[in-house]
DNA sequence: CAAATATCCTGATAGC
DNA sequence: TGCTATCAGGATATTT
């Protein structure tokens, strides 16, 4: 499940490959996939509009949401929308000429993949839009299980506004963070899966930060010690960290892995997700299960108070 | 009003 | 073997 680390291994492959490449052609045969557009036949259609002609000029981040920062060119000409000119005597900014830059969001939600492709390539199941670049290459969207979405807006992102601090780019110091969680009376995993606390945590790391603070992720935030608090804080850092060096996790149904259809090796290092029953790396005692939040929750009894 | 639950969906797997 | 039931979970709507 694509979380903060692989959304942005995913991000830094979109900086380094498609960057500075416009989107010549939009094949979209998936609705759902673009279902900000309208759930009638028109959404397809509509989105493939949308996004032919965009010229990528950087990315973004924030949580699990991924974005190629897109403009229509240099002779798309300033502000305003790209239709006629009919008001705005007050814009802010007096006749600049640089292109009115929007966002093309992606959310990968729990199966969805961006890939690479030649057009040559083989189109594999499940592909619900297909962007042609001038470079020679396709970016597709893949998505067996259709939570995913793709839309273009405005930059900065409006559908973002109720979205935390990102876990790993805002490096909220450890104070502030500690005593916000502190503030909160839910399950301290709870509390990190709230992506309006903090953006990026999905459960697999969640339950991980909670391990390497020591912390039961069933502990009320409010009821914990000012150092478990802090280690809590630190640790999702250094966890989140760790996971984006080794690109991300991929579980044995891979389905995460990033625009080359490469899996990432941070599960290696994971110490209780999905290892009910085995032997805890630090004590040996056996790793439980329970449920959080509607979520499986792994934790060893001993390490974890 | 916060927190738990249902919903969307496909594929892997468990159980019979 | 082959079927059905269950589970996985991110975000959001709905219910408790």
């Amino acid at each position: 499940m694509p979380e903060g680390p692989e959304v942005e291994t995913v991000r830094r492959d979109l900086e380094k490959l498609v960057v500075g490449s416009t989107i010549t052609a939009v094949r979209a045969t998936g609705r759902r996939s673009v279902r900000r557009y309208g759930d009638g036949p028109s959404a397809l259609a509509a989105f493939e509009s949308d996004v032919t002609g965009l010229r990528i000029v950087g990315t973004g981040r924030l949580g699990k949401y991924v974005w190629l920062q897109v403009d229509r060119g240099p002779e798309s000409g300033p502000p305003g929308q790209e239709s006629p000119a009919q008001e705005s005597p007050a814009q802010e900014s007096p006749a600049q000429e640089s292109p009115v830059i929007s966002a093309l969001v992606i959310h990968l939600r729990m199966s969805g993949q961006v890939r690479w492709h030649v057009p040559s390539d083989e189109l594999a199941l499940h592909t619900h839009i297909v962007m042609v670049l001038d470079n020679g290459h396709e970016l597709r969207f893949v998505d067996p299980r259709t939570f995913g979405e793709v839309w273009r807006t405005d930059d900065p992102i409006r559908e973002l506004a109720h979205i935390g601090p990102d876990a790993v780019i805002a490096a909220t110091d450890a104070r502030t963070f500690s005593a916000a969680l502190r503030a909160r009376r839910s399950p301290t995993k709870a509390v990190l899966l709230d992506q309006g606390f903090v953006a990026g945590i999905g459960n697999i790391y969640s339950d991980e930060i909670c391990f390497a603070a020591g912390v039961r992720p069933t502990k009320r935030a409010n009821e914990l010690t000012k150092p478990q608090a802090a280690r809590i804080a630190t640790h999702t850092q250094a966890v989140l960290t760790n996971a984006i060096e080794r690109r991300g996790s991929s579980l044995k149904d891979r389905q995460y892995v990033d625009l080359l259809g490469e899996g990432g090796l941070a599960s290696a290092a994971h110490h209780v997700y999905d290892r009910l029953g085995q032997p805890c790396l630090i004590c040996g005692t056996s790793i439980e299960r329970t449920k959080i939040a509607g979520r499986s929750s792994y934790f060893c009894r001993k390490c974890q108070r």
